[in-house]
DNA sequence: CAGGCGAATGCCACTAAGTGGCATCCTCTC
DNA sequence: GAGAGGATGCCACTTAGTGGCATTCGCCTG
């Protein structure tokens, strides 16, 4: 209305993307919030179809399954991560963890817009405690490590079946949980500079694995 | 028939224990089939339920999700994996993960009877083509690295909330999965001497991934 | 501005996983 | 051999997810 006249060109995209923007966000907003509330199980698709007023069948259209949309916060930032990898430019003899680590943190300070990081503890607090979601999540993860591999083998003629890429894509994924972890689990302030740091940590664990010694049992109280 | 006589004390366990365990047995050898000829959502309970004469509800008393029973002898494994651990006498100074690298090879041995890599073998090409399979799968094994988070916690008073000791934990499945597709890959020969092969060459990739450095583009043809 | 094209949506019927309740049957024990 | 209790079967039900088709709505062209 207030915006365009009609032969200037409209930089934003056409109305029809846009609408199906604000149903992907509307029920993604709808889901947590209810999720959060009366739990995972508690909720049917029909009830929140009926909150945002869209039929299940769009839902589906836009989601592909109940638990998708639940994660939806937690992946767009996996799927920015893959777009950092394919413009991230390349830095020979840097150890190849350490850039992925980089892609990760950049990922994060991408989404920092709007209500993102609320968002993203809900999810990850819902993933917390429901069997589906978490599968779900760890199902994704995987997908998106396949994806990564195949974005280094491309860019970087990185051999996509070395265990060891593979094994440092699993670690990253893995040691982002943790961060994660400690970030939803902290009685306040998760902002999304408190995620960096959380996850900052987590990945600096990382080289102790390989060393990290048993204490003997008689050795504590 | 040829086995006790009246009072002498039988060492098998009831003959109620043994039927539920030889239905089980029995659904999961149909499941197997049946998935592995027809796909997974190409065969539903009630056929396989059919197939076994037992009722889908005695089904659901025996496995929790039409996955599991996909995944029966794997999660097997894992489950011989948090006994060998409870078990395994303490070895102070030498590196958590190549204790727990021991346990799973040692699991992997006890599990060596009757036709058990055979069964492991379809679940593992099961999981690698169905989605629904592979996501239980890793929920599985999130749980079962709780599990052992636990056992490590209570004998050897190793800090259940240390980032490295759950890393370690994660970083060991993720190289087991990368040591069974390998195996399961692999035209022929899927011996259980060669998963153990396979897993061991998976563990000696773990060292490299802090190390692994990406080649410069221009560097390859 | 008319009108048509194609994408997105809604509606309806359907399949199949998973659950609760209750009657029945089988195994163990005394 | 009789009773107690666990395991099973059967039935009805909920709900996630899908296919098909009519309808609507945004877009583009004449």
């Amino acid at each position: 209305m207030a915006t365009a006249s009609s032969h200037s060109p409209d930089p934003r995209p056409p109305l029809r993307e846009r609408k199906k923007q604000r149903t992907r966000e509307a029920l993604t907003d709808a889901a947590l919030d209810l999720f959060t509330r009366r739990g995972f199980d508690g909720v049917t698709l029909d009830e929140l179809c009926d909150r945002v007023e869209v039929s299940k069948r769009t839902f589906f259209r836009t989601f592909a399954s109940k638990e998708e949309v639940a994660m939806a916060p937690y992946e767009d930032l996996w799927r920015t991560f893959i777009d950092d990898l394919e413009l991230r430019p390349a830095s020979p003899d840097r150890p190849v963890l350490q850039a992925l680590q980089d892609s990760v943190l950049a990922a994060m300070q991408t989404m920092d817009a709007g209500d993102w990081a609320h968002r993203l503890l809900l999810c990850t607090q819902l993933a917390g405690k429901t069997p589906a979601i978490e599968a779900h999540c760890l199902y994704f993860c995987d997908v998106t490590v396949r994806a990564a591999l195949d974005v280094l083998h491309r860019r970087f003629s990185l051999a996509s079946h070395d265990l060891r890429l593979r094994l440092a894509l699993d670690i990253l994924v893995a040691a982002f949980h943790r961060g994660l972890e400690t970030w939803a689990t902290r009685p306040q302030a998760a902002t999304a500079d408190q995620l960096a740091t959380d996850t900052r940590a987590a990945f600096a664990a990382i080289p102790g694995i390989l060393t990290l010694a048993a204490v003997a049992p008689a050795d504590h109280a």
